[in-house]
DNA sequence: GGCTGCGAGACTCG
DNA sequence: TCACGAGTCTCGCAGCC
């Protein structure tokens, strides 16, 4: 391989008129951080198949690099949302960039249980030795402008440019076209807008409910020690307030197991067998909590506690630190993160804020995040999307009946596990009775939502029924069997998923999707089938945040920005004045993006508080 | 004795 | 054996200097 460090514009030049025209080209780029607000492009490489060139950044080059990306027929890159993201910074457009290659993605799509990082697949597929993969830190060592980091960067992109050749061939023979082309890399674009975008947030308010939750944690902390006699000292603080220091630690299970033990309370809910403790120890947990309501104010406090706890130390307390200098916090998006086709996020997690709708805490976290002046927040959630890709997966005629001619799933299945004997017509909500019984039989609807119909989808079994919804394994049993009477082809299913995974050793959605799991494990059945509907889902979200992100083009004046993906759910921001063009525009997009046997429904809510969405 | 790494257990979300 | 997929925090033990 033809290696050359690119110093001047004329030299990059001359470079880009030697390279064939719509021929691949591979480009890995460095920059000094990964968060897109902080970081700084330091420079790239560029591998042609024949030639590799490492080219320091400057301002100047962005034309040349421009036209040269444009000419490739395709744009490979390892971890493509991050260089895009860089690109940008580059003042290249990354929004039009034709067709892009990704061989992070090509090779979890292609094993996703196995390491994707460029140095692991250098090694694991293209067998390059130990002693030639460096890391960015050990080359930087040597400084921005040495021939050892030249090399490791210019090692990049021939490595990119290898596994490109490696992969492409096994997409098209593994059926994976469609997931690889249509929905994963026009996906990468998304990821690189939101993490560009980052999610404005009201830091005053946030540091005042950082300071109110921190008060009301040093009274349950006192109000703990006084209802179980926990001797405690407390010491003021130069601000004024004050600490509790209790003798014991609330954090600690097995210290809080000899409190609770202490108060003549009995603990028989016990962890899971692990290496340290083969038989399980004793659990302080949600369902040792539960059990134990009532019987003692201090159980009640420290039901509080916990979760005040946790909003506090993982989520107040810690905001801080992710808060860029234009108060946007811009969370790692992890493309490749998941066995099941999902995205993930991380630093800070922004898809598990404490949601009020499930929580009962004194506080909305939620409130801090907020639009600009002049821009409103766009939430659009899908609508029952696991049920419906059960429908999808199952073909049940039923399910998809129901779906197709809005009725209410979950009261039909309530109405057969317990014979409520509603008549049938009224289970559509088009019928005048129809509010009437849900509103009547409201809890035993969501106790069957909740402890039956979603639990089936993740493969419970009515042992576990039973013991979470505190009722027989019979009855567990028949309960099962009364969604499944109703829905009879999802047991088909089941077992269809099941033997296929038994002959293949994976199992496959009908975007070509796969996940490989080990057949000779029960629990593999499960997350086989589980796999089959999150990761639909999975590739559903990612066609419609594409779709969404071209609305950008149609509607420059709208100032779509896509800001976060929740696994059924987008968040947007918009230009005030043209929420309600957008609405049913974007609910058009989503409901439409994939094609389905029943149809898919978004409930779009907007409001200048991501708070303010219930 | 202090530091670091890691498994376990708790919580958060869809 | 018994509910899928994620991330983060804290505790407490093991191993190292």
């Amino acid at each position: 391989m033809q290696r050359e460090v690119i110093k001047s514009l004329v030299q990059l030049e001359s470079w880009c008129k030697d390279f064939a025209y719509m021929s691949p080209l591979s480009l890995d780029t460095e920059a000094t951080d990964l968060n897109w607000y902080k970081l700084q492009p330091e420079g790239f490489s560029l591998c042609d198949g024949k030639r590799t060139c490492y080219i320091s950044w400057k301002p100047s080059y962005s034309k040349t690099l421009s036209s040269l990306i444009n000419s490739c027929s395709e744009l490979i890159m390892h971890n493509a949302s991050f260089d895009l993201k860089v690109l940008q910074k580059m003042k290249v457009d990354y929004l039009s960039i034709p067709n892009i290659f990704d061989t992070m993605i090509g090779a979890w799509i292609l094993n996703e249980n196995k390491e994707r990082g460029l140095k692991d697949l250098a090694k694991r597929i293209l067998n390059i030795p130990d002693s030639d993969i460096l890391t960015y830190e050990e080359a930087i060592k040597y400084g921005s402008n040495s021939e050892t980091f030249y090399n490791y960067a210019m090692n990049d992109s021939i490595w990119a440019y290898q596994l490109y050749e490696v992969e492409k061939p096994l997409i098209e023979k593994q059926g994976m076209d469609y997931l690889f082309y249509e929905i994963e890399m026009p996906f990468q674009k998304v990821i690189a807008e939101m993490s560009i975008n980052g999610f404005l947030v009201d830091k005053e308010k946030a540091f005042k409910m950082r300071d109110f939750v921190a008060e009301l944690l040093v009274e349950k902390k006192k109000q703990l020690c006084e209802s179980a006699n926990i001797p405690f000292t407390t010491q003021t603080l130069i601000d004024g307030s004050y600490e509790v220091i209790p003798t014991i630690n609330f954090n600690s299970t097995p210290q809080m197991v000899n409190v609770i033990e202490e108060l003549g309370l009995k603990i028989t809910e016990m962890t899971k067998p692990s290496k340290r403790f083969p038989k399980g120890q004793k659990s302080v947990g949600k369902e040792t909590i539960r059990r134990l309501s009532g019987q003692h104010k201090f159980i009640d406090l420290y039901d509080e506690y916990t979760s005040l706890e946790k909003l506090y130390t993982s989520y107040l307390l810690t905001v801080e630190n992710f808060i860029d200098e234009d108060d946007r916090i811009r969370c790692d998006l992890n493309a490749a993160g998941t066995v099941t086709g999902r995205l993930s996020a991380s630093n800070p997690n922004l898809e598990n804020l404490p949601n009020p709708l499930k929580t009962s805490l004194p506080v909305n976290y939620r409130d801090i995040f907020i639009a600009p002046k002049g821009k409103t927040l766009i939430v659009c959630d899908y609508s029952g999307q696991e049920l419906r890709g059960l429908a999808e997966v199952s073909q049940d005629p039923a399910l998809i009946e129901a779906f197709k001619n809005d009725k209410d799933i979950h009261l039909s299945v309530t109405n057969s596990c317990l014979q409520l004997g509603i008549p049938d017509e009224a289970l559509y909500t088009s019928h005048p009775d129809n509010k009437k019984y849900k509103t009547q039989f409201k809890q035993e609807r969501d106790k069957l939502k909740n402890g039956v119909v979603f639990p089936l989808i993740y493969g419970k079994t009515a042992y576990g029924m039973a013991k979470d919804m505190n009722i027989s394994e019979d009855l567990a049993q028949e309960w099962i069997d009364g969604f499944l009477n109703l829905y009879p082809k999802v047991r088909d299913s089941i077992d269809l998923c099941a033997s296929f995974l038994k002959r293949s050793g994976y199992v496959k959605n009908k975007n070509g999707r796969r996940r490989r799991l080990n057949k000779t494990i029960p629990k593999s059945y499960r997350q086989g089938f589980n796999f089959l509907i999150q990761g639909l889902a999975a590739d559903e979200m990612k066609l419609a945040c594409s779709s969404c992100q071209k609305l950008k083009f149609f509607y420059p004046e709208w100032e779509l920005k896509l800001l976060l993906p929740v696994h059924d759910e987008i968040v947007m921001e918009i230009n005030d004045t043209y929420t309600n063009e957008a609405i049913p525009i974007i609910k058009n997009r989503m409901e439409n993006c994939m094609e389905l046997c029943v149809p898919e429904v978004v409930d779009i809510k907007f409001s200048k508080s991501y708070g303010d969405i219930k």
